[in-house]
DNA sequence: TTGTGTTTTACGACCTCC
DNA sequence: GGAGGTCGTAAAACACAA
C-alpha cells in the first residue's frame, strides 16, 4: 500500500503514462524480464484473435483489443503488437520460452506452444484446459463452489509484465489491469503478493545455493594441502576424507 | 494408473502506515 | 479503522517417475 501509495503520488513516474509498460514502448526502454520462472503457460499468449481467446471477456472479443483496452492507445498491454513492438527478455528463463530472436514475442499467427519448451509437457491439451477454465474472472473462494481458478496465459503474462515493470502495483494500475484482464482488483493484488513471495523464495534459494557452492569450493581448495601431507596416509583415505568433508559441509548448510 | 513433489491461487493472522 | 504489506498454509492443478 505504502509503496503503491507513493508511486501513485509520484505522478511523474507515469506522467502521461509515458514509460509505463502499458503504453507502447520502445524496445530500448522496455522493461527487461529478469525473472520469469515458473510461468510456463505461454501458449497462445500473444494471440488475442486466436481461437484460444475464449478466455477473454466476451466484451473484448467483440472487437479488436484496441477498442477494449483501458489504456487508451493500445490494448497490446506492453507492446504485444505483432511485428511492431519488441521486448527485451534478458532472463534465461524467458529466453527459453520465447523466440530466440532479438526479444520478440511470438508472432500472433504462430501455432500455440511453438515457442514454449514446455509445450512438450504442456501441449495442446493444456490450452484446451485453459479454455475450460475460462471462468477465471474469479471471485470464487474456498467458501464458494470452486477453491481456485487457473489464470490464463494472457492473464499471467500481463501480470508478469506488470510485475517486471514494478514489484508493487499502483492503485490505478491495479484497477486498469483488473479491468483489462477480467480479474478482480483483489485477485490482482493477491497475485502480486504471491509473486513477490515467489521471488523472495527464489532469491533465498539462490543465495543458499551460492553460499553452499562457495563453501564447497573452499573445502576443495583447502583439501589438497591435506593430501600433500605425507602423514595423511593413502590417497584412498584422503579422498574418503574429502567426501566426508563435503558431505559435512552440506549438512552444515541445512 | 498412481504416488509424489512442485507450482499456483486464495485465504487468515498479524503488522504498519495514513 | 481501512488498506495493503509479509508470512504461513490449504488445496487445486500440474508434471513426472515408477
Amino acid at each position: 500500500m505504502y509503496v503503491s501509495y507513493l508511486m501513485d503520488k509520484n505522478t511523474g513516474m507515469f506522467s502521461n503514462s509515458a514509460g509505463h509498460p502499458t503504453q507502447p514502448l520502445n524496445s530500448q526502454n522496455f522493461m527487461q524480464y529478469t525473472d520469469f520462472t515458473g510461468y510456463h503457460h505461454v501458449t497462445g499468449v500473444s494471440d488475442p484473435h486466436a481461437q484460444t481467446t475464449g478466455v477473454w471477456n466476451p466484451a473484448y472479443l467483440a472487437g479488436p483489443r484496441e477498442q477494449w483496452s483501458p489504456y487508451g492507445q493500445s490494448a497490446d498491454f506492453h507492446g504485444l503488437s505483432p511485428g511492431t513492438e519488441q521486448i527485451n527478455f534478458s532472463s534465461p528463463d524467458l529466453t527459453s520460452i520465447l523466440p530466440t530472436g532479438p526479444g520478440t514475442l511470438p508472432s500472433l499467427n504462430s501455432p500455440a506452444g511453438q515457442y514454449s519448451p514446455d509445450s512438450e509437457r504442456r501441449n495442446s491439451y493444456d490450452w484446451i484446459r485453459h479454455n475450460v477454465h475460462s471462468s477465471s474472472t474469479g471471485g470464487k473462494t474456498r467458501t464458494k463452489d470452486k477453491y481456485r481458478v487457473v489464470y490464463t496465459d494472457e492473464q499471467r503474462l500481463e501480470l508478469e509484465k506488470e510485475f517486471q515493470y514494478s514489484r508493487y502495483i499502483t492503485i490505478r494500475r491495479k484497477t486498469e489491469l483488473a479491468l483489462g484482464l477480467s480479474l478482480s482488483e483483489r485477485q490482482v493484488k493477491i497475485w502480486f503478493q504471491n509473486r513477490r513471495a515467489k521471488e523472495r523464495k527464489m532469491t533465498k534459494k539462490k543465495i543458499q545455493q551460492s553460499q553452499q557452492a562457495s563453501k564447497t569450493t573452499t573445502t576443495l581448495t583447502f583439501t589438497p594441502s591435506c593430501l600433500a601431507d605425507p602423514s595423511n596416509g593413502s590417497m584412498a583415505t584422503s579422498s574418503s576424507l574429502l567426501s566426508e568433508k563435503i558431505s559435512m559441509t552440506i549438512k552444515e548448510e541445512y
